[in-house]
DNA sequence: ATCCTATCCTGGCTGC
DNA sequence: TGCAGCCAGGATAGGA
């Protein structure tokens, strides 16, 4: 679903088709997506306001308005399993639509910024101060504050399973399940191996495999492998053809051959190769 | 501090 | 073939 990698290149490609024009008008077709605001109370918030600046911060889109040259805000748009942004005519309706934007150029062009989502657990929201609303996430993991060092520190003080722990926001921002199982799968490590436990050369292996598959995954656009993702051109992502583990149970391992087997921890889908990724010891389940 | 479960949603898949 | 039921999954909230 949306990670890191998809959300990056969906802010990059929808950044030139809206940079520096005017939101004139909004429209709201599932008021939840909001994430609390009224439809009214959104546009009062937006409308009249200049796109300033397209960025990503962990799975968050940031939108970032200005009136008269001055930060207005941010509409902080965060994709969930199914959100996507698309710019076009600014005309009619598109399946899945939740929210729209109506935009004016500096030579008056129209057009609209739509963000769909099949199964509505994305929002577009408003928010005033989206410093205060980020401050719980953890280092980007392709920022410099993703450290080796850090990392190491950071594994060592945490009493708790690798693969609940690299999904948790709050201490690395930006991974999902795909791109956790790819990068456990590439450091050798099993995901209930409790990360305090794991030694140093494999938590630089961790933080190099995670740094790599992002990366990686940049580069490709992401990763499409259902008719969810596509990048706001309606393109397919290409990294799902470079997955070693991810969705492929019962396929052979790339490594050592061992068919890849599916488990679940945490309530999520999980794929290991139980020889390259042996179970630790004296922990169950 | 960490874990577990429920919630939100719908399309697509499974199984009878 | 038809259809009910289950599943996926990011984030969050609430309880253990």
């Amino acid at each position: 679903m949306p990670e890191l990698p998809e959300v990056e290149t969906t802010a990059a490609l929808v950044r030139p088709h809206v940079v520096g024009r005017r939101i004139v008008g909004s429209e709201v077709g599932w008021v939840r997506t909001l994430g609390g605001a009224s439809p009214e109370a959104f546009d009062e918030a937006v409308r009249g306001a200049v796109i300033a600046a397209v960025e990503r911060r962990a799975k968050w889109i940031l939108i970032e308005l200005e009136r008269r040259g001055r930060a207005a805000g941010t509409i902080l748009c965060h994709l969930r399993m199914t959100g996507r942004l698309v710019v076009d005519a600014d005309a009619g309706t598109q399946p899945y639509e939740r929210v729209a934007l109506r935009l004016e150029g500096p030579g008056r062009e129209r057009s609209r910024l739509r963000f769909l989502d099949v199964r509505k657990f994305g929002r577009f929201r408003f928010e005033p101060d989206p410093a205060a609303f980020l401050s719980n996430l953890g280092p980007e993991p392709l920022g410099p504050g993703f450290t080796a060092e850090w990392f190491r520190a950071a594994l060592r003080r945490r009493d708790r399973a690798l693969k609940p722990l690299l999904l948790d926001q709050g201490f690395l921002a930006g991974l999902g399940n795909i791109y956790v199982d790819e990068s456990l799968f590439r450091a050798g490590l099993h995901p209930l191996r409790l990360a305090s436990r794991v030694p140093r050369d494999r938590a630089d292996a961790l933080h190099a495999a995670i740094r790599e598959v992002l990366a990686a995954a940049v580069e490709r656009e992401g990763s499409s492998f259902d008719t969810f993702y596509r990048t706001p051109e309606g393109q397919p992502g290409q990294y799902q053809h470079l997955f070693q583990v991810y969705g492929r149970d019962g396929q052979p391992c790339p490594r050592c051959g061992r068919a890849v087997k599916k488990l679940v921890v945490g309530q999520r889908g999980t794929h290991i190769c139980t020889r390259c990724q042996p179970a630790p010891r004296r922990r169950s389940r």
